[in-house]
DNA sequence: AGCATTATGCGC
DNA sequence: CGCATAATGCTT
């Protein structure tokens, strides 16, 4: 038995693993994560190193292969954390020990101080002279540049130093060890909140958020850490809520981690805290340089900042004494990080939290069915908030069937109710937002004769239709001129189908021809700042109408807005995978939620073809309760999350007829494992072609695992994971999802 | 990082 | 050649 360890994760030239022999003693104990005292170098100096991987495989030669010295009980550095929460990482999702600490440790390449170094003279010029003339004698003449230059000049600058006189820092110090100069340093970080201003927002809570601060706080004296879920309707004041609490934490010497989701980080939340904590709050986004994140985390190591702001890379951040962590609009999928490893930030935060010994907040207007069922299992504590602090109640909201509209002749997209709110709102010149289901929204092509669809070379996808005559692939970027005749039955119908938001403007145009529109989606927002731009041109009521897709029903408040119009409700309905009803109703209800925020009175029109389907009308009736019990049932008749788990096996291949080959073998290891352990009751879904079954030439497949146990899950993967090492194979590979969030 | 080994520079 | 210092390399 060896252990793979790291020394000292701070520094690059021993950045990789050295490999120890287990004592005998501690081969029950150790664990992966755990901190040690290994022997190291010539000295066989005791240094502190991180088990990174437990493994039968010498990967040098055993005889000269030193012992682990002795473990550290809770070693509680900075870096110790990271590694346990790495291996966490990696036991949880499925990932290498590699992949893992990447993430953990954001930038582990040490960046370049921006500082300002000099050199200072600090003994008196008779010993400075001396030490030159006997610098002169041995002759070091590095020394003698240096002495010469202090001789006429108190203060040298460090460029001027190591740069024309070519001396090495190693001279400076034993320069220094004589005590003859000092070297300081004004280092400066990179900052990437600049300084703002504004007045500073009145702290006077509600009773209902006074209770919430008042109860977790009561428990954070109490040193009870736990997990708290704020299901708080839209404009209830979380945020302030989060902001006292916060505040409450740092008095007590602790730093927090502020989560948002990567699109809501706008000017206007950071103003917020920015306002109340000054330059002791600091945002990590993915804008931001590698040496400006770089700094971020020095600052933060160094106690220098109380509160970070970011997406959920955030929870990274190397604080010395965190005391609590608040993510906010938990339920969003941007959560879910995309790459391998795929993990959700909420659940790292819950292992986070508990290891760092801090609180954590969670808040949501509609709290994602996993946080909702644990508030009910009693692991979170649930606080409700369920007023609007405005006064405003919330918008009268009506459902639309779209059938119905067709069935009267009306062919349009906007219904008649809608066109109708529409007029009277332009005519008294109050705000709407019109929004538009993306996912399957795309505007495909297809021949009205014979029903060909045009789609991509490299993907399994349609192609969809853009301005200009050209057709796009939204996964990799193909593009190419739009077809004017059917491919295959050259039938000169050939036309793009269903309509963008692009073609919503248009339609808006045609039918209001007076109406100003601003369109927010991916096209028009692929500039930086655009976003923002957008945003605040609608709040200075540049435009009558704001139409685009999620992006819009988040976060922002715009009190003149009086109608919002959701264009087609059911379209995500349509998604394949189990977590479609739940974003549906999410949608609708963050959209509905939009309208109304002022003093005048908002109105909701939710067209879709399915005004039965319960999504859509519990969120006519903002009814979360009601949708949670009856979206529960349904989770745990099919086994699927929060009810059970699900463990998503994804393959790529290069060659079709490879993956597939491969895939089946890996459901037989997968079959094999289960029926062995009397595991029945485990299923397994696949292997089958992913949803998009190619993507860049890439072919696709998908296993699916549901099962009520987590750790029978992990062993399976295990099994995976030990065949794929063994089968060594270049052209293929796997990876695994937990909880997958989207389907594949 | 430390520590050791090797290379380089320069006076004699 | 001898010394001092700079550069390079290795650690399991």
């Amino acid at each position: 038995m060896y252990a793979n360890i790291i020394i000292d994760i701070s520094h690059e030239k021993v950045d990789k693993t050295f490999q120890y022999k287990i004592p005998e003693a501690m081969k029950s104990v150790l664990e992966e994560g755990m901190c040690v005292q290994v022997p190291f170098g010539a000295g066989n100096r005791l240094r502190t190193g991180y088990v990174l991987e437990r493994t039968e495989k010498a990967e040098f030669p055993p005889e000269k292969m030193k012992e682990i010295g002795c473990i550290v009980k809770d070693g509680v550095s900075v870096e110790a954390d990271a590694v346990k929460l790495a291996a966490w990482i990696k036991k949880t999702y499925g990932c290498t020990m590699i992949a893992a600490l990447k993430t953990v440790l954001p930038v582990k390449q040490v960046f370049k101080q921006k500082e300002k170094k000099k050199i200072v003279r600090k003994a008196d010029l008779e010993v400075i002279r001396s030490a030159y003339g006997e610098a002169l004698r041995k002759k070091q003449h590095a020394k003698v540049r240096v002495l010469s230059e202090l001789l006429t000049e108190p203060v040298l600058p460090y460029e001027l130093v190591s740069g024309k006189l070519h001396v090495a820092a190693a001279t400076l110090k034993s320069l220094q060890n004589q005590e003859l100069i000092q070297i300081e340093s004004e280092s400066y970080y990179r900052n990437p909140v600049k300084p703002m201003d504004g007045e500073e927002e009145k702290k006077t809570l509600s009773d209902a958020q006074a209770h919430i601060c008042d109860s977790i706080l009561a428990d954070y004296t109490k040193g009870i850490r736990k997990t708290y879920l704020i299901h708080g309707i839209t404009g209830s004041g979380k945020t302030q809520v989060y902001l006292s609490l916060i505040e409450e934490v740092i008095k007590q010497g602790k730093q927090c981690i502020v989560l948002i989701p990567e699109i809501a980080l706008t000017y206007q939340t950071l103003l917020r805290f920015y306002k109340r904590f000054g330059d002791r709050v600091s945002v990590m986004n993915s804008t931001l340089t590698a040496g400006e994140k770089y700094d971020q985390c020095e600052r933060a190591k160094r106690g220098e900042i109380d509160v970070i702001i970011g997406p959920r890379s955030a929870l990274f951040v190397p604080f010395p004494n965190l005391g609590l962590v608040v993510i906010d609009e938990e339920h969003e999928g941007s959560y879910k990080s995309e790459m391998t490893p795929r993990y959700h930030a909420r659940e790292v935060a819950e292992y986070l939290t508990e290891i760092k010994g801090a609180s954590l907040v969670l808040g949501s207007a509609t709290p994602s069915l996993e946080s909702y069922y644990r508030a009910k299992e009693g692991k979170y504590q649930l606080f409700r908030l369920t007023e609007r602090l405005t006064g405003g109640s919330l918008a009268n909201t009506s459902v639309v069937d779209l059938r119905e509209e067709l069935r009267s002749g009306n062919r349009s997209i906007f219904s008649r109710k809608l066109q109708e709110l529409m007029e009277d709102r332009l005519a008294k010149k109050e705000q709407i937002i019109l929004f538009l289901n993306r996912r399957g929204y795309a505007g495909f092509i297809s021949c009205r004769s014979c029903g060909y669809v045009m789609k991509c070379p490299h993907c399994d996808v349609s192609l969809s239709q853009h301005k200009g005559g050209r057709m796009v692939c939204h996964y990799c970027g193909y593009e190419t001129a739009q077809v004017t005749k059917c491919p295959s039955c050259s039938s000169p119908y050939i036309l793009g189908f269903k309509a963008g938001t692009q073609q919503i403007e248009e339609q808006i145009h045609q039918r209001f021809p007076q109406a100003r529109v601003l369109r927010m989606d991916k096209d028009t927002t692929k500039k930086k700042d655009s976003y923002e731009e957008i945003l605040s041109a609608f709040s200075e009521e540049q435009a009558d109408i704001l139409v685009g897709t999620q992006m819009i029903v988040k976060g922002h408040d715009f009190p003149k807005v009086t109608l919002v119009g959701v264009l087609a409700a059911d379209l995500s309905l349509n998604d394949s995978d189990y977590r479609c009803a739940e974003r549906t109703f999410q949608l609708l209800t963050q959209a509905a939620g939009r309208a109304g925020r002022g003093k005048r009175e908002g109105e909701a029109v939710i067209q879709t073809y399915r005004p039965e389907h319960y999504s859509v009308l519990r969120a006519s009736e903002q009814d979360y309760e009601a949708f949670y019990e009856e979206e529960i049932l349904y989770r745990e008749l099919a086994g699927y999350p929060p009810a059970a788990h699900m463990l998503a096996i994804l393959i790529t291949a290069k060659e079709e007829r490879a993956g597939i080959e491969l895939a089946e073998q890996i459901a037989a290891v997968l079959r094999e494992q289960i029926s062995n352990a009397g595991q029945n009751t485990v299923q397994l879904i696949g292997p089958a072609k992913a949803t998009v079954g190619k993507i860049n030439d890439i072919y696709r497949f998908a296993i699916y695992l549901k099962y009520k146990d987590a750790e029978i899950l992990y062993e399976l993967r295990k099994a995976v994971e030990e065949f794929w090492e063994q089968a060594q194979r270049k052209n293929e590979t796997v990876q695994f999802d937990f909880d997958p969030i989207d389907s594949y």
